[in-house]
DNA sequence: CATTGTGAACTCATTCACAGCG
DNA sequence: CGCTGTGAATGAGTTCACAATG
């Protein structure tokens, strides 16, 4: 099956779920889980967790269940996690800083290796992880010098355009943007946007009108 | 169309982009906007959004397209944000205090009324936003006290479920969880999950297999 | 006559149901 | 016998295409 399969964006998704399952329950010592116990951890159905695996190849044992630390490793080839991104991160304010010292991302191999503003009081500082804010007019240079892979946008929405294209130009194309700004990026670029409020609204409109799902 | 119809899960997010999509043509002047241009602001297809406001009324002049104004007191109606929300944070790190001192989310009608955390070194102590910190213990009073209708998670991840589980018995049935961990909930309570580790695996199974969509 | 509103067609995703296999 | 792997069936969401209309 694993050919020219496209493979839906919710399962991507739902790959990396599994993932963080997996972690917690060798954690816990488990060394195999049937698809319909890793479904009910993630909270979807044991035929999807078996399509979503299935896309890629046959990890699993007939009458058994996948072997945990297995199915970590083949999911962490997938996903691409099995090695180290670096990160550049422009906009340091609160939300920046929080990013810079996070522990689960350098835990998952996701390396912030610059942080960037173009408050003059704020470069040439150290942030909180000992990092120096550097200008962001070197953002170019330091994408090269660093290995810059994916750039992070923690500014107001109003700047976030204009560092998109700073990316861009850097040939930088993939984007992690907090800001509510939608951006526009040429096809090579790809973006995934973190919006605090969207997800507020979600909430709100649910709380209103009674739902649940 | 309006009456019994149930609505995507996708318009809703949808709804809430193009609210501030509008928010942004009112500030540039604009009275009047056309599917089209509202869908390329979005980055989707005009049929999309046309269909999204169906699902709720109907809010054009053929010919003409939407007002942008009036469309927007409709988009805040159906969402439920024509009025204040208020909201209780727990686990007042580095990205708990961002979210304290968020502009956008007040502006928003998002007030974090309450923060909590259960170290305590902290408790006692004032916020970024001025808030004082109080223990977790005092959580289920609070939600009374100030009529607290949404829960934020900021914890480390071993603590998410503990928080979820207080949220709930103090009959708090919305959470924004911002931890990496799956929360488990009953019926009657809704989550949303804000992930970053999420997306930046999705950013790097792109990058890796050289996709764009 | 430009643009909405919407049934119908289509595409994509999820779930079922069972054959296949250890 | 139990659980995976997967084609077929179902369901959900998106886009098309055009009639309706200010």
């Amino acid at each position: 099956m694993r050919k020219t399969m496209k493979i839906p964006r919710a399962t991507v998704t739902r790959l990396s779920l599994y993932y963080r399952q997996l972690e917690l329950m060798e954690f816990d010592g488990y060394r195999t889980v049937s698809s319909e116990k890793l479904a009910w951890l993630c909270q979807v159905n044991p035929a999807q967790v078996r399509k979503d695996l299935g896309y890629f190849g046959e990890f699993g044992v007939r009458g058994v269940g996948y072997d945990v630390r297995e199915l970590q490793n083949q999911i962490k080839k997938i996903l691409a996690i099995n090695r180290e991104w670096n990160l550049g991160v422009v906009g340091i304010g609160k939300l920046g800083s929080a990013l810079l010292q996070h522990r689960n991302l350098l835990a998952r191999g996701f390396r912030c290796v610059a942080a960037f503003d173009n408050d003059p009081e704020k470069i040439g500082q150290l942030g909180p992880s000992g990092i120096r804010i550097r200008d962001i007019e070197e953002l170019s240079r330091a994408v090269k010098e660093l290995n810059i892979e994916i750039g992070v946008i923690t500014t107001p929405a109003s700047a976030a355009q204009y560092v998109a294209d700073v990316f861009i130009e850097a040939d930088v194309n993939a984007i992690l943007n907090f800001s509510p700004a939608r951006i526009q990026v040429p096809d090579c670029c790809m973006v995934e946007n973190i919006d605090f409020t969207v997800r507020l609204d979600i909430l709100a409109y649910k709380l209103h009108h009674e739902i649940n799902s």
